[in-house]
RNA sequence: GGGCUCAUAGCUCAACUGGAUAGAGCAACAGCCUUCUAAGCUGUAGGUUCGGGGUUCGAAUCCCUGUGGGCUCACCA
């Protein structure tokens, strides 16, 4: 779509005095949005050039809207202190947008800045053997949604889930199942009965701290390869991805790769070797360290005393493999912010091993999800299930469905994708380094800046066009063409210029790894629309004027319908 | 104690990265369903942007400082 900001640039680089003494991207980094549309569609500040023509700003800017020549495109200028306000011509910028809108339907919004090359999104990695639970759906839901709009923009993305499977918990695991486990009742509930074991692991172990070792010998000989201890693991690992696997489906979530931790134990030899050979490694307490005091990261911890891994070492290994394997040029770990010192780490050793390629590595945090009661804690069993809240959230729909008398055959579908849609969008409003408190009442509250809100008006406007079926059919292939003139009122406009900033908000999302900025403006979208549909009958009588308002009605749903699905949400016809 | 991070309306959060009168939703109150979906719309009320300095034509935003919360600081991940 055409940059109407460029426009503006370009009238008022046109005037010699500001191209004699400016240049031309420098005049278009100044140009702004005003904060009120009524201020006109993009506005110039002139204070900064009070200093160069050593003038009040306020004169500059009655001089300068003298001197601009208007054209076509703009309708008029007016000059509000040291502002220049720019109003275009109306029906361009609508014409421009609608038409485009409809053009590009589910390709509306994208762009090609990414020239295909390969981003490596990492994310959701839960431990196996452990609940899925409500604070697992942070990086589950940003990293998808990352994922998402990174292959919007024209990047090629991998998305990889860095399942927490190895380590000394499943030494732990593994002494607690031969000791009080038994096959059937972890077959029946996997990951409950597998965390009763662990529960009971630290509970014993208080009193008998023998376990532990035991523990770390299992996990020792299990990354040795020894084929009882691999046997156990690689069955608690195939039942809990099943498990996993129900949540991902009910969040339509889908993984190019589960290549864990434990796929990178026979690649932690030649790290440690590399590591040794470039002079990184120390010896400390009998453990084997990088020292990083002199960057104020501490003290990293490659290797236990017994001469196991540690994470650290695997998410270096990790790296290595995926720059040869992958040739990324991006590499994305989506994990919450308590591991910030661990990537500061691991992240400033792969630079002293001399890889150019640290840098493009990126961790991008989230906050902490706590509990009214405190923080989660998995062994004191104070948890909410993810997929208990997923359920409860479409129970609900299916309620409030009910009550409204909703006509239609696909109740359940129609109940999953607003239930779910709801706790995903909720995730994905706010900013993602704010800790907040999980509460069933948020969560289960549909009105306002929520998923459903933003779904409901979708199927308003899907509702306007089954109305009118040949005629929005008509306008949707081209067939009619729309008369921008009948879009100018001041709701149709703020409409369109929403829905003509999507494409660039897109793009900023994926520069700030935010999801959270589409959220935002798919809720712009969608309030300005239902001021658009309350204020303005759409199905109006005269053809042209109809036709144009189907027009632009459908260049509203393809945007909330396409930023909603940036963000893993589905768009139903009917609500 | 060191490092990182957050603090904006009663509550949950925005604010185009330094711009104009700091905006939404929830909760409260008052209205709107005999033309397209009321999970909606309109209006009222609500602010010393944590305190104090500084830089600037201009600060919620940048710098210094204090306060308060969260995370983290070697054999867990």
């Amino acid at each position: 779509m055409k940059d109407f900001k460029k426009t503006v640039a370009e009238k008022i680089f046109d005037v010699k005095l500001i191209s004699d003494n400016m240049d031309f991207d420098s005049v278009y980094m100044n140009v702004e949005v005003p904060t009120d549309n009524k201020m006109g569609d993009y506005a110039f500040p002139c204070f900064k050039l009070a200093k160069i023509f050593k003038k009040a700003p306020q004169a500059i800017a009655g001089e300068l809207k003298d001197s601009i020549n208007c054209g076509d495109e703009i309708d008029r200028i007016k000059n509000v202190n040291a502002y220049l306000n720019f109003y275009l011509r109306r029906e361009l910028l609508v014409g421009e947008v609608v038409n485009g809108a409809i053009e590009e339907n589910e390709k509306f919004g994208s762009s090609d800045i990414g020239e295909n090359r390969k981003v490596i999104v990492e994310f959701s990695a839960p431990n196996i053997a452990k609940p899925f639970h409500i604070g697992h759906i942070r990086s589950t839901v940003i990293g998808n949604s990352i994922n998402n709009i990174y292959s919007f923009v024209g990047y090629d993305t991998v998305r990889i889930n860095h399942l927490g499977d190895y380590g000394t918990q499943f030494g732990k695991m593994i002494v607690a199942y031969r000791k009080w486990g038994n096959r059937e009742d972890v077959e029946k509930e996997p990951i409950k009965t597998l965390l009763t074991y662990y529960t009971k692991f630290h509970e014993e172990s208080e009193s008998d701290p023998s376990l532990e070792n035991d523990a770390r010998e299992a996990f020792m000989k299990l990354e040795q390869g020894s084929e009882d201890e691999t046997k156990l693991w690689q069955w608690f690992r195939d039942e809990s991805l099943k498990e996993f696997n129900r949540v991902y489906t009910m969040l339509g979530i889908e993984f190019d790769s589960y290549a864990g931790e434990s796929f990178y134990s026979d690649k932690m030899q030649r790290c440690l070797d590399e590591l040794k050979e470039k002079n990184l490694l120390q010896e400390s307490e009998g453990a084997q360290i990088v020292d990083l005091e002199e960057f104020g990261l501490g003290k990293a911890l490659i290797t236990k005393k017994d001469g196991s891994t540690l994470y650290i070492t695997r998410d270096i290994a990790a790296a290595i493999y995926r720059k040869e394997h992958y040739d990324f040029y991006k590499n994305l770990y989506i994990v919450a912010s308590q591991q910030n010192l661990h990537f500061q780490q691991w992240i400033k050793i792969i630079e002293l091993m001399g890889y150019p390629w640290a840098h493009d590595c990126v961790h991008i945090p989230f906050g902490l999800v706590s509990l009214e009661e405190g923080t989660m804690s998995t062994r004191s069993g104070r948890v909410v299930f993810l997929e208990d809240v997923l359920k409860k959230a479409v129970e609900q729909t299916k309620q409030i469905i009910e009550e409204k008398n909703v006509t239609t055959d696909d109740v359940e579908e129609i109940a999953d994708a607003v239930g779910i849609g709801a706790v995903i969008f909720n995730e994905l409003s706010n900013n993602r380094i704010k800790d907040y408190v999980f509460s069933w009442g948020k969560i289960l509250s549909f009105d306002g800046e929520t998923g459903p809100y933003v779904q409901y008006s979708h199927a308003r406007a899907a509702s306007v066009l089954r109305k009118a079926p040949e005629e929005s059919a008509k306008v949707a292939n081209g067939e009619i063409k729309i008369d921008a003139k009948y879009l100018t009122s001041d709701r149709a406009y703020e409409l369109s210029k929403l829905i003509y900033k999507l494409p660039q908000v897109i793009i900023e999302a994926a520069d700030k790894y935010e999801p959270s900025v589409v959220t935002r403006h798919i809720i712009d979208i969608a309030q300005t629309f239902n001021r658009f549909y309350q204020d303005e009958y759409i199905l109006v009588d005269g053809l042209d004027e109809r036709a144009a308002k189907l027009g632009l009605v459908i260049a509203a749903k393809t945007a909330i319908r396409n930023g909603l699905g940036l963000l893993g949400i589905k768009a139903p016809e009917k609500m």
